[in-house]
DNA sequence: AAAACATGAATGGCCATTCATTCATGTAAT
DNA sequence: ATTACATGAATGAATGGCCATTCATGTTTT
């Protein structure tokens, strides 16, 4: 006598996998990684213990997969807005807005990013530089591009501004998340740090 | 029959509290704070296990006393070599370079800046924003005086600023830990960093 | 000989991971 | 279409290892 719709044990794959990486998001963005148990991952993804290794090899399987996922997700959906663009000053624009967006939109994610690239990296440190360097590169790519088209000053190493402006993005949003106080909207928030690092790393300012 | 200055078991406590407070630093950088464990610090400060609670309350005591301390005498150094000095510009100069020469000289402490910085904020989270909201306000502080002085944009916020320039030093010194990449030296960042921010804070841009 | 310090083996709790069992669904035989 | 059998997804209690913390004992200092 199971409603419509209901299915008990057994039923196919479906989504599983899916719903694990999303309860995973929010535990551990909740609770670190370290601190979070696969017991509560499986009580948000209503799953028992034992089904979350069906689909990951262990903990910190489930955490990359995490990553990588949302990581490519962002990655892409930036990428398809950019290529509509050309002027690099308005691509910097799109890739802040984007990120911020996507941080604020996302808050669990921001703090998987977090945690990810600072604890965890620590133990496996090298083989995943994939899809965050990637995302991180796109950053670089713009500034060349703006630096050939004569835009940017051509003193600025792409590699270190890259460095500047995902740190300055990922502080934001991490006291988005972290603190009560009360904090700029998405908006004002990409202005402001559009405007600062537009200025410093255009060829003429004009403003 | 020891050599002088040699001291078994019981010597008065002397540098007990820090030695293992540099001990700890090594550690928890090395391994971050989830994964270090206690014996690692013991031997590392060739002490007992049991003494290092003589001295603290329990592991998460470490890493705060650690943070705190070590945060001060950034704050400290900093605040004094920034009495001397006036002009906004200099001023932001000083806090960049002092900042990356102290995590890149002590590359320890940078990653326990971030750890506590992320990970176990989540757990503790308020009680302890003393020391480091101290350290970062000196940049809004700053930037305050910088537009008191007609010098820097009025239309930047503070609070705003000072976290985009945290992010960006503490992302660059992240990666000077985490990855084996060659890496530009502190003056070339120094130099590039203040530059994007001072001609994308001033008011009159004159480079 | 107290008091103060230091030691490190033993304790105890926690939690990732495993695996014997259950059961819905699918297939084959009647 | 009813029964019998097979499959493998899902379960969650039990296992086992790890490690922070404690404490009975030893050592040094006063």
């Amino acid at each position: 006598m199971k409603s419509p719709g209901f299915r008990g044990q057994g039923m196919k794959a479906e989504n599983k996998h899916a719903k694990i990486i999303v309860a995973a998001t929010k535990v551990f963005a909740k609770k670190g990684f370290f601190t979070a148990r696969i017991s509560d991952i499986a009580k948000e993804a209503k799953v028992a213990d034992g089904t979350i290794y069906l689909y990951f090899n262990n903990k910190y399987d489930i955490l990359l997969s995490v990553f990588e996922e949302e990581v490519k997700k962002i990655a892409e959906n930036t990428a398809q807005l950019l290529s509509l663009e050309t002027d690099p000053r308005r691509m910097l624009e799109i890739f802040i807005i984007q990120h911020l967006i996507a941080m604020k939109k996302n808050k669990n994610l921001a703090e998987v990013i977090q945690i990810e690239l600072r604890q965890t990296n620590k133990v496996i440190k090298d083989y995943r530089d994939n899809k965050f360097s990637e995302y991180t590169g796109i950053i670089a790519d713009i500034i060349r591009r703006g630096q050939s088209l004569g835009i940017y000053r051509s003193d600025i190493q792409p590699d270190l501004a890259k460095r500047a402006l995902f740190g300055a993005l990922d502080e934001v949003s991490r006291v988005w998340n972290a603190s009560l106080e009360t904090h700029y909207t998405v908006d004002e928030t990409a202005n402001q740090i559009l405007s600062m690092f537009l200025s410093g790393i255009q060829l003429n300012p004009e403003n």
